[in-house]
DNA sequence: GCGCCTTTGTAAAATCGTTGTAAAAAGGGC
DNA sequence: GCCCTTTTTACAACGATTTTACAAAGGCGC
C-alpha cells in the first residue's frame, strides 16, 4: 500500500483529499506546515507529497527545495491557488513533479497522482513474467505460477533484474560484472557464469536447453523473456 | 563525460535544465535557436540533443528533419507543451527517439535521457539488411528475412560486421586481420579467406557465384549489400 | 554454524588457424 | 586468340586452442 503526504494549512481540505484517496485505497498521512511536512516526509518516506503552494511558515515552494537541496527524491505534486503563477519553469527550479490549480476535481487529482507514481518508479507494482515464472519487482519476489516462491541469493536477483531490464540483448560479461556488481568489486567474469548457471537450474524449465538465458559465444550472454 | 545539448529558446528553462543535468554529471551545451542548434550538433558532437518543438527560426520538427536528412543519428528527445500533438508516428517521422509533455519531473527527464542514451549507445538497435538478411547488432544475431537464425561464430560475426562498417571498399587482407583480429594476433593471410569462404556458405544465396563477399584478386575482398 | 559469494578444476563443446589440394585467374610468348 | 606457367583463391578437413558448464571447495560475514 502506498502513502501519500498531504501538506496543507486548510484542514477540511486535507480532510477531503485525505477521505477520497484513502478509498481509493492509498494511505493518508497530514501535515499543516512546511515545517512540520518535510518531518514527515523524512521520518514517514511515503511515496507521494502533496503540497500547498502557500504555507504558513516555511511555504511549498521551500519545502520543494529544502527536499532536493538534500538528494531526497520523493515525488511532489503541488497544489496553487487561481492566480498564483505556476509555470513550467518554476516547476521545475523547485524541483516537482507536477502541479494542480485549485480547484480542482477528484478524478484529476487522482490521475495525476497517479501518473507521477507511474513516471517515478517505473518498477513499481510491475509484474514482469517469462515462461511459467513471474518476477514481482516491487516485492523483490520471484514466484512460479501456480504460487510457489523460487528463491533467489541476493546476487542471483539482481543479475536476474539486469538481465530483465536489459532483455533481448547481447551483455559482455564485464557489462553484467560492471552494472551488477558495480565499480568497486573486481570478481573473475568467471563468477558470472557460476551465477548464470544457477539461474538456470532455478528458472530454466529444461537446464540442458536454455530458453532464457542464452549463451553468446565468446561474448557473453542475452535474456529472451 | 557525456554531452548534452540543450536547443531551447527558454533561457531559464535551460539554465535549470543545464544546472540539474550538471548536477547528474553531464557536460552540458545551450543553443537558443534552432540554427544555432543544428551548427553545435555538427561541431561539437553532443551524445544527446533536447529540442524544443516550438523554436524561433528553425522549429525543432525542422531540427530533427535536417540532421536525420544529412544521415546525422544523433539521439533526440523532444520538449512539446502540453496541448501540442505529440504521438509516436510524428515521432518516428521527423526522427526523433523520445518526448516529454511540459511540465515534466527532473526524474522523468533523467530517467528518458538514459534510457536513451543506453539504447543508442552500442550500436542504436540498428538492423543491418542486405539480400534476404538482416543483422541485429543489438542482439549480436544474423536473421533471414522469414525469422530463422543464421548460426555464426564470433570470428565469422566479428568480420561480418567489419564488411558491413566498410561496405563498399576494396579491404585488402592485412587491413582487414588489423582490424577484426587487431594488432596482438598474428594469424596467416590466408585465415581470412577461410572466413569469407564460411560467410559466403552460410549468407550467399549462390555460393558459386557470389554477390556480395566479393574478391577483388590480388588485393582482398569487397563487401557490397 | 550457516548461507552466500567467489574461485577453481575439469570435462565437454565450440571455435580457430593451418594446410593440402583443386580450381580459377593472371601473365607472357607465340 | 591460344596454350602453358605462375600466382592467387576456394574449400574441406583436422588437430589445437579457447570457451563454457557444472560441481565442489574455500572464504567471509552474520
Amino acid at each position: 500500500m502506498q502513502t501519500i503526504l498531504v501538506i496543507d494549512d486548510d484542514e477540511s481540505l486535507r480532510d477531503t483529499i485525505g477521505l477520497m484517496l484513502e478509498r481509493e485505497g492509498f494511505r493518508v498521512l497530514q501535515a499543516a506546515d512546511g515545517k512540520l511536512g518535510l518531518e514527515k516526509v523524512l521520518s514517514m518516506k511515503p511515496a507521494l507529497v502533496l503540497v500547498d503552494l502557500r504555507l504558513p511558515g516555511l511555504s511549498g515552494v521551500e519545502v520543494c527545495k529544502e527536499l532536493r537541496a538534500m538528494r531526497n527524491r520523493t515525488p511532489i505534486v503541488v497544489l496553487s491557488a487561481v492566480g498564483e503563477e505556476m509555470d513550467k519553469v518554476l516547476l521545475l527550479e523547485i524541483g516537482a513533479d507536477d502541479y494542480l490549480v485549485k480547484p480542482f476535481g477528484t478524478r484529476e487529482l487522482l490521475a495525476r497522482i497517479r501518473a507521477v507514481l507511474r513516471r517515478a518508479s517505473p518498477d513499481a507494482g510491475q509484474q514482469i513474467a517469462f515462461s511459467d515464472t513471474i518476477v514481482d519487482l516491487e516485492r523483490r519476489l520471484v514466484l512460479r505460477r501456480g504460487g510457489e516462491e523460487v528463491k533467489l541469493t541476493p546476487a542471483e536477483y539482481n543479475l536476474l533484474t539486469f538481465f530483465l531490464h536489459n532483455s533481448d540483448r547481447a551483455l559482455t560479461r564485464d557489462v553484467i560484472l560492471n552494472s551488477v556488481w558495480g565499480y568497486e568489486s573486481f570478481p573473475n567474469t568467471r563468477t558470472v557464469d557460476a551465477h548464470v548457471v544457477r539461474l538456470r537450474q532455478k528458472l530454466e524449465p529444461d537446464h540442458n536447453c536454455p530458453r532464457h538465458f542464452l549463451t553468446v559465444h565468446g561474448v557473453g550472454y542475452r535474456f529472451v523473456p
